[in-house]
DNA sequence: CGCCTTCTTGAAGGATCTCAAGAAGGGTGG
DNA sequence: CCACCCTTCTTGAGATCCTTCAAGAAGGCG
């Protein structure tokens, strides 16, 4: 915990992406006492059902949010890149009704939500700019239900390899691309709802296409070919400039 | 559009159930300005990637968010009964990314985001009961993800079943318990990523355990047994008292 | 060198889908 | 008041997708 938070600059890019901010709005966001922890991989950071008193940023890595029925098997819910702050809502809601977990080694942020919450009733701007943010992650999570409900398994996987592609903003100016997602076919198969046996078979079947994932590396040959057979659309991801955000 | 807004009492009173607000912040509430619309069965009041100035707020029926995939096939993300605020997200993010639709007919107040956004501007606490309102939103469609990615057809209506008998806040003192689910077995099978023929299937296995649905009419022997089957645990409803929610 | 995680492959079974057609109502116009 | 149409529900049969179980290969790491 200290007075500088250089970290916080990259919370601070997320909001402004869609939120315009004035320059003691950006100082407040800036000013934000945290605290860091690293996370192994597999290893929770919050726990299901923990009634937490700060939220968490991911400033290096890759986070998922888990959830299970009841035979235990899994399901990854969302996953959260650096820059993303996956228990924002925790500010209003602080009982989780998911784990947190670090699917790659991860750094983590933890800012107190009575900071949080300060600012926002200091500030509306960044109250309204965090309810933006929640806003956005939920509109990912609903696009996973028709992901996992509507779409069959190569389109399901491809479908997330353009969306981390795009929220990583991945340069599509070329043709082919690649990226880094550091993710095992198993947690590939908790994110899609499939079993990771078939996971691995669909990959394969997305390798003939010129897809390939190895290694945690996304490899694309042709952009455009990923979007059709994952039936993309990038709106949902609110990634345009912020003055098309506002009203 | 009047000055009195009778209506919107069950908005306050949803509001309410989750957040502390003080005599002035619920008048605020009540005499928000709103419009009624009569919408009929399985018509669109919410176009997909329309650009909204109002939220809508459902005061008799039941309301649809849809989605679907690129062969057409349907997927309902979440579903919105009366008391609900189907789309309070657009406040913040005018440009809907699903479509919203009546499964019944509905009763539907438009309220403008300009007296949404002078209401939370003007009293953080409103703001901080519209964000709150979003989470649990969020929260549902999350388990909506685990639902349909990780749970068999049979538990998957059960879930549903289980989940809206909560939302209506259905009497479970008793073993047995009824309530009205305004939807047919294809709005069922749009909502649990299944086709209809396997839903009336699944529908027929749940009635050897004494659970049936018939004419919009859920109806259920044992309500423990519903909730066994469909693996439901209501945390994540966050149905709690207001004095929980908060910190 | 040996263990552990991850990936790969085979085979069989099960869940769910599609196509197709018929039954059961409810509403409407003649 | 009846005939017809439309929506919803039901049922059958075959195909397909995906799962589970099982075992082996390929690396990385201590």
């Amino acid at each position: 915990m200290s007075e500088q938070q250089p970290d916080l600059k990259l919370f601070l890019d997320r909001l402004t992406s869609r939120t315009a901010l004035c320059k003691e709005e950006r100082e407040a966001i800036l000013k934000l006492p945290s605290h860091a922890a690293h996370v192994r991989q597999n290893s929770d950071f919050v726990g299901l059902g923990e009634r937490v008193d700060h939220a968490c940023f991911v400033l290096v890595g890759l986070v998922g949010r888990f959830d299970q029925n009841i035979r235990g098997n899994r399901q990854i819910t969302s996953l959260h890149i650096a820059g993303d702050m996956p228990d924002l809502h925790s500010v209003v809601q602080p009982q989780a009704s998911s784990a947190l977990q670090a699917l790659a080694h991860s750094i983590i942020l933890r800012v107190p939500h009575t900071a949080l919450r300060d600012a926002m009733f200091r500030y509306p701007a960044i109250g309204e700019a965090f309810w933006r943010e929640c806003t956005v992650d939920a509109s990912i999570t609903t696009q996973w239900v028709v992901n996992v409900g509507r779409r069959e398994a190569k389109a399901r996987i491809a479908h997330l390899f353009c969306e981390m592609g795009w929220r990583y903003r991945v340069d599509r100016t070329g043709k082919s691309m690649s990226y880094r997602l550091d993710m095992t076919q198993a947690h590939l198969a908790d994110a899609t709802g499939l079993s990771a046996v078939h996971v691995n078979r669909s990959l394969m079947a997305l390798r003939a296409e010129g897809i390939t994932f190895k290694d945690g590396e996304v490899r694309v040959s042709d952009w455009q070919r990923l979007a059709e057979i994952g039936e993309f659309e990038p709106n949902y991801l609110m990634l345009g400039e912020p003055s098309e955000m506002q009203r």
